[in-house]
DNA sequence: TAGGCCATCTGGTCCT
DNA sequence: AGGACCAGATGGCCTA
């Protein structure tokens, strides 16, 4: 015993060998000691050891035999009436075993007096309300949610799940951008969003992404820099873009923090841009808990009345260019489908109307790094 | 009309 | 004991 005593220990503490002997030099004794009391304890019970739990609350938690009324409901339905105590009938814990019947235990259903029900009742009533406010709590913690994803729209809301997956999706892409420390091209950083999203959702950000690089091609870049989209979803030619952040006349570089989230974020290959707008929300507020940046606004090609939207939505209208390598892809069409495969012809004829439909790339990375990745 | 999505109710389980 | 959380059931609404 005592050799298994010591190899039980060395394997597992991993202890040195000096360590091992001073250990059972001086331990072992009254590991030993203890050893031979167990033994006494155990054949002075019969070679059994000694149950410790009290008969009574081994009934009680006995699960061989299913608890009469041990539901929620159930327990609802008996329990303990404080007021009346007209109908208690109770068990006693002691003598159940005078039959041989298996004796039911838990509490017993009591009659239902007017009383109790209608106390079930109003719990009942009670717990739907609570109920509700969770799930309208959920509701909004998802909708704060969906306004930080790349694609928001206030008409078209996604659903929960697709919701939750383009999150995912958005995490990852932007833990992958981190780790490779480089830009993927539109293509890959499209299909890293639309991974497992639904086809409608795919083309939803797939026309996202696209009508946003659409929509800024009506000027050259101000340093005459030009880009070409390596590769477009729905386009057949390659497109250029204006580098509209610097020469921005509202591009205050270093004008605070909110300037700073105003201009720092870019998604993989894109950069938010800053136009002209009214005030900014504060992003310092507490009530704030929507956008921590602005959203990028979609209002090319489909539709322009996003100019004219909501307050909010005047104040910045952002929107996208890509700013990678001036390469230029052989075209190539992408058929986006679930789980990202490429499926069949995606083109806009699927895509819903963006009336309000925002890129979302407004969640500030928190790192300096990041930021300075996305605007070198 | 079928299917998807959603809100709500409800009962069960777990935790404090 | 009461609340939080969860999942199933159900019915309504919308869209293809």
């Amino acid at each position: 015993m005592i050799v298994q005593l010591k190899l039980c220990v060395c394997i597992s503490c991993r202890l040195p060998a000096t360590m091992l002997s001073r250990l059972f030099s001086e331990v072992l004794p009254d590991v030993q000691r203890l050893a031979a009391e167990w033994v006494d304890d155990t054949e002075s019970d019969g070679g059994k050891v000694k149950e410790e739990r009290e008969p009574c609350h081994l009934e009680e938690n006995d699960l061989d035999e299913p608890r009469e009324g041990s539901s929620r409901a159930e327990s609802e339905m008996a329990e303990d009436d404080d007021d009346d105590d007209d109908d208690v009938d109770e068990e006693e814990c002691g003598d159940e075993n005078g039959g041989d019947k298996p004796k039911k235990r838990g509490p017993k259903k009591r009659k239902m007096t007017a009383a109790r029900v209608e106390r079930s009742k109003m719990r009942r009533v009670k717990a739907n309300a609570r109920e509700r406010t969770r799930m309208h709590d959920l509701n909004s913690a998802l909708d704060n949610l969906r306004k930080v994803v790349p694609c928001y729209s206030k008409t078209q809301k996604l659903s929960k799940i697709e919701t939750l997956r383009l999150a995912k999706n958005y995490i990852l892409a932007l833990g992958e951008i981190l780790r490779n420390g480089k830009r993927p091209d539109v293509v890959t950083y499209v299909q890293m969003l639309c991974k497992g999203l639904s086809q409608p959702t795919t083309n939803l950000v797939a026309g996202c992404l696209q009508l946003n690089t659409r929509n800024f091609l009506t000027e050259p870049c101000a340093d005459g820099a030009r880009f070409h989209m390596p590769s477009s979803p729905f386009s057949v030619h390659p497109y250029s873009y204006r580098c509209s952040r610097l020469s921005s006349p509202h591009y205050q570089p270093g004008a605070g923090a909110l300037n700073m989230r105003a201009h720092s974020y870019s998604g993989p290959g894109y950069e938010a841009v800053y136009m002209p707008g009214g005030t900014s929300p504060d992003y310092n507020s507490p009530d704030y808990e929507g956008q921590h940046s602005p959203p990028v606004c979609l209002n090319g090609g489909m539709s322009g009345k996003q100019q004219e939207s909501s307050d909010t939505d005047r104040s910045f209208h952002y929107s996208m260019h890509y700013s990678g390598l001036t390469t230029s892809r052989p075209s190539h069409s992408l058929h986006f489908g679930p789980s990202g495969a490429r499926s069949g012809g995606a083109h806009s004829e699927n895509i819903p109307p963006f009336h309000d439909v925002h890129l979302h790339h407004d969640r500030a990375p928190p790192y300096e790094d990041l930021n300075a990745f996305f605007h070198n």
